[in-house]
DNA sequence: GCCGTTTTCGGCCCGACTGTTTTCAGTCG
């Protein structure tokens, strides 16, 4: 699978040739690899077919020098680039404040090749001579590489939760402040947030800027303007805030939603309709007359679409979608009905099988299903044929303790040779049989979709346990050719977990809607290990809403009676 | 370099903030 190399060697021409002061070009190289880096298929399947033509974005030649590169691994174009330019350009780039325009000028003044380079031409002070530099830019690029040597990882939706939560909440007990929201990717429900945006109506905006950039946990102020200002707080998140009038709300919330491929797709459907939007409002070309702005739903409405939710816009489709007013009715966390895939303390769990069913019960949960592990997992105490007896014993008390259905399970190891290590008899005796990779997670693409569609093809499993295997900024997801894997999924009736563990969040909801795109069907789960993780399959239903399911897609959404005869064996 | 209910040629989203400027370029989202 090339498809994340082919797109970081367009996306590193564009930024070459945006410093050679090429018009156009860059963004036309960006949008190509913004496609394919999204393509649920193989690029190499598609160059295959001849196809390549096909992907939005890639034209005659993008396509010949991708082919070029899948052919002979090489892109001699790329290298000669390369070549001119002798500048680290990623290296640079990820500085804020430092766009091609400056680091050309950096190069030709002063030989400015990297971040050791731009630092030492920093410490001699030869930056602020520059014309255009002074002191502080110095300065704010002397910070700029600090933060970069610092950079803290993306934030997981889970720790931006409370302090979206804390904001919301104090901004809105402001008199002078009708109105306040969370946009952003927050807002489209990404399982990682870069930043924090948000979005208030006031008619005193100098106050809320006042407020805003003097909040207690505000270690540096980025940007102070009248109707715009930028923090970042103790533990690195950035913030934004912008203050409109009640009459933009709308327009702004769907520019601060984003995405920021969806606004530019809307902007031009816009602009093809005689209008021009911006987070102003919506606009006639001709005379800038006001036509909308005041809410989401009428700009939409204008534009000939239906309502697109937040997690949708992606630019995947939505919009061409909602133009057929063919949008799917999105699943929501008061359609899920229980939770699979649940430890308990007879693996690594720290609660007992009653708790966590009680703890259910008390979340007006229908169902709770157990998956404590199974197999060679670095876990201390794993279940055991033996120990399996005793566990489905236990599991049989607590249903008599507790007004929910009760499902007995395990999560069990696919081994390294593509088996499980219980063999299919006794799992027939589970109800719900996850199987999920754990161990010897380097493999090549091969070899692991082998692994894991082999097991799916010999055994009778229910759900595929967390498919990537990934957890975030800690672990890159396995090598898988998803889209056999899903494929194999959907042949043997095997549900595709949507593991909502908060550094989980496996499938990612990209790859939940090119499997549902496929035909699969998907179980949500907390894997939780303890009674305060049970609460996480919401976090699932994000990923769900992401990947544009429906109800029906759902096992956890259908009746308990469907869900049963889903799990015979 | 891509693309087509204006177009096979001539467009390509839009505006705020900052720092350096005496009116604007660069960067960012």
């Amino acid at each position: 699978m090339k498809n994340g190399e082919v797109a970081k060697i367009l996306y590193n021409i564009a930024d070459i040739l945006e410093l050679q002061n090429v018009q156009w070009k860059p963004q036309a190289y960006r949008k190509a690899a913004q496609a394919i880096e999204s393509l649920s298929e193989d690029i190499e399947d598609i160059w295959q077919r001849g196809e390549l033509e096909e992907i939005p974005g890639v034209g005659e030649h993008i396509a010949a020098k991708v082919e070029e590169f899948l052919k002979t691994g090489k892109l001699p174009y790329y290298e000669k680039l390369k070549k001119e330019v002798k500048i680290n350009l990623e290296e640079l780039n990820q500085i804020p404040s430092l766009g091609p325009k400056k680091i050309k000028l950096l190069y030709r003044k002063l030989n400015v090749k990297d971040i050791k380079g731009l630092e030492e031409a920093i410490q001699k002070h030869n930056v602020q001579k520059l014309a255009g530099f002074g002191e502080k830019t110095e300065k704010t690029l002397l910070e700029g590489i600090q933060f970069v040597k610092t950079k803290p990882q993306r934030f997981l939706y889970v720790s931006a939760l409370p302090i979206v939560n804390s904001i919301l909440k104090t901004f809105r007990a402001y008199p002078f402040i009708h109105q306040m929201e969370v946009a952003g990717s927050f807002r489209r429900g990404k399982e990682t947030v870069g930043d924090l945006d948000f979005l208030a109506v006031s008619a005193q905006p100098e106050k809320v800027m006042h407020q805003f950039t003097t909040m207690k946990d505000v270690k540096e102020v980025l940007a102070k303007g009248t109707t715009k200002s930028s923090v970042r707080l103790s533990n690195g998140l950035q913030i934004d805030l912008r203050v409109v009038n009640d009459k933009e709300f709308g327009s702004a919330m769907n520019y601060f939603i984003g995405s920021k491929e969806h606004n530019v797709e809307l902007r031009k459907l816009a602009l093809s309709k005689g209008y021009t939007l911006s987070e102003y409002g919506l606009f006639t070309v001709k005379g800038k007359k006001w036509i909308t702005g005041k809410t989401e739903s009428e700009i939409y409405q204008k534009l000939g679409l239906q309502f697109i939710e937040p997690e949708l816009r992606e630019n995947h489709g939505e919009i061409a979608a909602a133009q057929k007013k063919k949008l799917p009715d999105l699943i929501s966390s008061k359609d899920v009905h229980g939770i699979f895939h649940n430890h308990s303390t007879w693996s690594d769990g720290s609660n007992s099988l009653l708790e966590m069913a009680q703890k259910a019960e008390e979340l007006e949960l229908k169902f709770i299903s157990f998956n404590d592990h199974f197999g060679p997992v670095g876990i201390t105490k794993p279940l055991t044929e033996k120990r399996l007896t005793g566990y489905l014993h236990e599991i049989e008390k607590v249903r008599k303790k507790v007004g929910i259905r009760v499902f007995s399970g395990v999560e069990i190891d696919i081994l390294k040779d593509g088996t499980l290590p219980l063999p299919a008899k006794r799992l027939k005796e589970l109800d719900v049989v996850i199987a999920s990779v754990h161990l010897a997670t380097k493999m090549s693409a091969v070899e692991m979709t082998k692994r894991v569609c082999s097991v799916m093809e010999k055994y009778p499993i229910d759900i595929l346990g967390h498919p990537t295997d990934r957890v975030l900024n800690e672990r890159p997801p396995i090598n898988l050719n998803l889209d056999v894997v899903f494929e194999t999924a959907k042949k043997h009736n095997i549900f595709l977990e949507i593991n909502g563990s908060p550094s989980r969040m496996d499938l990612p909801g990209e790859h939940v809607k090119n499997a549902r795109d496929l035909g699969c069907q998907f179980a949500l789960s907390a894997d939780a290990h303890a009674i305060g993780h049970l609460p996480y399959y919401s976090l699932g239903v994000n990923m769900a809403r992401r990947g544009w399911l429906e109800k029906k897609d759902v096992l956890n959404c259908w009746t308990l009676s469907k869900i049963e005869n889903a799990l015979k064996k």
